[in-house]
Formats: C-alpha cells, sequence, structure tokens
DNA sequence: AGCAGATAGTTAGGCGGCTAACTAAAAAAG
DNA sequence: CTTTTTTAGTTAGCCGCCTAACTATCTGCT
C-alpha cells in the first residue's frame, strides 16, 4: 500500500513519550504495526518494479496467476481432486473474488489486459449474462517468462531468515491476521469499547 | 496495497508442487512473502476503515500527522533537541519526503486537505518558490479525536501477539526491510543472477 | 404466464498513486 | 551581470482502486 506513512519509523523512545499523551497507545503494539505496514509495502514495491519491467502491473499479474492455475488445471493429466488447481476457466466474478477486489476492478483489468492481447473474453453458452476470461497463448509464454524472476526475488527478500524464522514469521503474521479478521467481522464501533 | 493478489493463499502442499515446476520457486519464503503481504494488507485496511468513519484517507491522514508533529514541537517547552520533534513548519517537498511519495501526489493531498479546512497553504517569506502548510485548529482537534480509537485498533489487532513475540516480529521485519532496501540499492537485474 | 427479486457485468465519477512536462524563482557558472 | 542549471510547486494525463447506478438476464413465487 502506496503511502503507508512515515518513510522513517519513530523511535521506541517516541513512541513511550507518546503514550503518555494517549494512554490508548500501546507502544509494542504500535511499533509492530508500523512495522509490519512499511516491511509490507518494501516488499510490494520491490515485487512490483520487477513486474513493471516487464509492463506489468501487480493487479494484472494477479489477474494472469489466477487464470494460468485454471490453465494448468485444463491441461493436467486428470488430477482433477488436486487442491492446488481447483477450478476451472474462471468468470470476471470469480476472479474478483479470488483476487480479493470488486467487480467493477475486475472489469478494469480485464480491459486492460483484452487490449494488451493476454485475456480473451468469450461469452457463456449457458447463461448469457457470464462471461468466460482465458488467456491467450502469449500470455501463457509470458507469465512462464516471468517467473522465475519473481520467484527469484522473493528468495532474496527472504533470504536472511532461516527456514525456523520463517515458520515464526508466519505464524505470527497468521495471528494479526486472525484478529484482523475478527475486527473486520464484528461491527467496526471500538470507539469506546475496551 | 490493495489487491495484493489471492484471499485464499495456498497450501504449502502447492508451493512444494509449483517448487518442482520451477526450481527458482523457495517455498518457505514464497509462503513468507504472501503472508507478509496478505498480513500488511489485511492491517492497513483494517485501520483505513476506522479512518474512513471519520471521512479521512490513510495517506491525508499521514499528512496530518506529520504536521502534527511540527505544531507539538512549536508549541513544546523549549525541548528543541528532542529527537521525537525533529522538524517545524513542513514544506510539501518535506512532506513528500516524509511521506515517502511525490511531490505531485503531496500537492494533490494538501489541496483536498484545504479544500477540507484542515490546513492552510501560506507563502515562505523568504524563498517565493516555497509555501508553509499548517494546521488548522480543526485540524487540530480532528487529530486529538481521532487518534484515541486509531491507538486502540492498533492494540487490538496485536493482542494475540505477547510482548516477546512483538519484538520477535520487528526483528523478522527488521530483517526483510534491510534486505528489501538492498534490492532497491542495488540495480534491478536479477533477472540471471543467484 | 408474469412479475419481483437476485445475479453478472459494465459504466460513471471520485480518489490517490505515478510520470512527464511546465512555470517561477533561486543558485551557480561564465 | 547575464546565462545556465537546479529547485519548489503545480498541472495534465494514465492506472487501479472504490461506490453507486444501470442493463441484461436468470430464478422463484404466485
Amino acid at each position: 500500500m502506496p503511502l503507508l506513512l512515515l518513510k522513517d519509523l519513530p523511535r521506541y523512545e517516541c513512541l513511550l513519550e507518546g503514550a503518555k499523551v494517549f494512554p490508548e497507545l500501546d507502544p509494542s503494539a504500535c511499533e509492530a504495526y508500523l512495522h509490519l505496514l512499511r516491511a509490507g509495502d518494501e516488499v510490494f514495491s520491490v515485487t512490483e518494479r520487477n513486474l513493471a519491467e516487464h509492463t506489468i502491473s501487480q493487479g494484472r499479474f494477479g489477474v494472469l496467476m489466477l487464470l494460468w492455475n485454471s490453465t494448468q488445471r485444463r491441461t493436467s493429466t486428470g488430477d482433477t481432486d488436486n487442491p492446488c488447481r481447483p477450478a476451472g476457466p474462471r468468470t470476471p466474478a470469480e476472479l474478483a473474488d479470488a483476487a480479493g477486489v470488486t467487480r467493477a476492478t475486475m472489469t478494469g483489468l480485464i480491459d486492460t489486459l483484452e487490449r494488451d492481447g493476454l485475456v480473451r473474453r468469450e461469452p457463456d453458452p449457458d447463461d448469457r449474462r457470464m462471461m468466460s476470461v482465458r488467456l491467450t497463448p502469449k500470455a501463457d509464454a509470458f507469465v512462464a517468462a516471468l517467473l522465475p524472476a519473481h520467484f527469484r526475488i522473493m528468495a532474496r527478500l527472504m533470504a536472511p531468515l532461516s527456514e525456523a524464522e520463517r515458520k515464526t514469521l508466519v505464524s505470527l503474521l497468521t495471528k494479526i491476521l486472525q484478529s484482523a479478521s475478527e475486527l473486520t467481522a464484528t461491527a467496526p464501533v471500538l470507539s469506546a469499547s475496551s
């Protein structure tokens, strides 16, 4: 997320000082929060820069990956129950849900991908409201050429962490993800609650 | 970072399977990468939703915070060397640097804040190219009213983590931040390197 | 059958990122 | 002292995100 605020994260002492003014300020929570956003944004922008060299955005890349997974499934040799390849060709609505964006946004992404010749829209024969989105051969080659560098960057980013540290990180992030989901689920009226 | 791809993160077995096809794919690195982006995005959107209830975006909130810090310093009782309040009133260029956005973006943010009466632009008397951006009293009250809930949300998000876990998380994220900076600094030609 | 409501996709308009091009002013070079 | 270069800020235009409103189609109720 762009503009995640504060290129230089505040020192811990400053958070302690802030806690004197605002009793709600939990310094260690705030520090973790800021580092999480900062690291996420930085990592995001590193991969984004790599993708940009191939003239594609994170969003469109995500759509290609989702469709590519579907393609793989279609051409795979019969392991239709493989949980790694759950679905077949996808509709804009499915893609939007999987990517976590609105359908309006997906329309725009598919527009751009189609203009660039990476994707085709085909009407669904059974339900005339629906469309099927498919990768073109050009897109297959494009993704296959792109992925090695993409994976290499992930490996580079995580290089300083041992396997154990990576597991720890994932488990900590999972806990945070959990509490974030709960905050999202419950009515967001925390203005006065504990 | 909106659209960070994949609402449901892939299972670890699927990453292992992918590693068979792409030798560059480091499963634990990829898992950590995906969790980091996912958690960062989720946490971001939780706070964003809270801010949106007060009709302000993360970006504009960030600008207000930067300016608010300056204000605090100006009104503080003489501790001019306090590292927590490094600078005085700020120019658009300084704000852009501190927030990590371009000056063009900062112009837009300040435009909106000024339109909403939270900020004033004042010409610099010494250098007629420069502007000074200052918070209005309305903005002071606004920020003071907003921060408690904001801090409460951070605390809620990090609630499941112990103090020790938070320290661990911060240190792991710091390592990742470090390697991300190195990747940013070195010419991003990793297509063929190790 | 016929109509109300749900669903798929698009369109319109706003915001916040970006780059690139521009203006005005200050600083540096000659 | 003029000319060139650098710097501060804005503008214009693209992209991806959003919400809200709209069209077309399908589904279900009576």
